[in-house]
DNA sequence: CCTTGAATTCAACAGGCGTTGAATTGAATG
DNA sequence: CATTCAATTCAACGCCTGTTGAATTCAAGG
């Protein structure tokens, strides 16, 4: 760690992935102006430089270390969910989620950087917002507001996400996921409903 | 503007609200970390050291521009509306809020406070839900889960405002108060009745 | 008129920031 | 064995950060 010897190393070939997940960690914790590339490059035991030379600038590498690790389709079978289970089913998969910690570090850093008020920042959030809503929701739902209430709907789980995780106001954070569900799924039921 | 003359100036002794106004308007625009003395100095036309004459350190200036013109008990008379119209007088009352220009400043600042990832930063933002939730909410309900109930209101509320202010999803940003209560008061009445 | 003290700017400090370009090492390739 | 080239570090640039202390101006109090 002192001095570090240059020149290239034998065989470690998991840097890049190294240096995400230290991103990922830092950009969950700070947000994304709070997190800075030296802060990364320390924790990923590595010169700063060379998160430039593998991802770029560092929105580039905000928006390389915020890729889900698995595809949103695969996490919710919507089509085989009765009607009438829709909001518990939405509930648990959306909250179930963020207890898995390699998700919630991205989900964090996705939420951390909507905040951020630079653009580069909120990109993210919107994308994840907006597909979560036009591709998953709305297209199930039926009535001429659909896409109002699947946004309704994913307003309600983020805020809630956000105030159990990153502003921490009691009894959220000591709740378990099902006692959220209970409390939450009937009202994006009743959403879902119309 | 180019070279200000130095000493003190013949009778301007809002210069402290002036910096305030420039302070909730960079916190609202681009967050704790984001927003720098300087900038805010500059917005204000007047040199960075006064900030910290006035108000102290970055910390200091931040929780004194968030301070609300008007109390909460002024704003949500509670105590005789009927149990029935709860959540469509909370919902107006929020939505409606927001459209006061100085008071969606505060907000924003706070809301962005709270993402920071810096403790001084979350600190307003908690404060405002506890109280909300605590005093004005909570207080007024039934129920074991009354907490947690008025909890998921104030979340749900804070997540709409987020959507359509700061992450700007559509349809949100172009809806009228009008609409948007009539699309979430009967979800907070729901949570109301428990 | 003299003194006090608040208001204000200036100048600087020490450190952090993102980014760049050059240098170095060493495994892989021929 | 010589060459190539990716991986990695070093050193520096220019700029911005929050904060401090001293200097200056000027209205008000005695």
């Amino acid at each position: 760690m002192t001095t570090a010897a240059r020149g290239r190393r034998p065989g470690n070939p998991d840097t890049r992935s190294t240096i995400l997940t230290a991103a990922r960690a830092q950009f969950a914790a700070k947000g994304f102006s709070g997190a800075s590339m030296r802060a990364i490059a320390g924790d990923a035991g590595v010169d700063a430089s060379l998160l430039h030379h593998y991802f770029g600038t560092k929105a580039d590498l905000y928006a390389a270390s915020l890729e889900l690790p698995i595809s949103p389709d695969q996490v919710l079978a919507w089509s085989d969910v009765p009607p009438e289970q829709m909001g518990e089913v939405l509930a648990r998969t959306f909250f179930g989620a963020w207890e898995v910690p390699e998700v919630r570090a991205i989900m964090l850093g996705i939420l951390r950087g909507g905040m951020d008020g630079n653009e580069d920042a909120v990109r993210p959030f919107r994308e994840f917002v907006t597909d979560m809503v036009q591709r998953r929701l709305a297209a199930s739902m039926e009535g001429e507001d659909a896409e109002a209430r699947a946004l309704a709907m994913a307003a309600h789980l983020v805020g809630i996400e956000m105030v159990r995780h990153v502003v921490r106001v009691e009894p959220f954070p000591s709740m378990t996921v099902d006692e959220l569900v209970d409390l939450v799924a009937p009202r994006l039921q009743s959403y879902f409903d119309g």
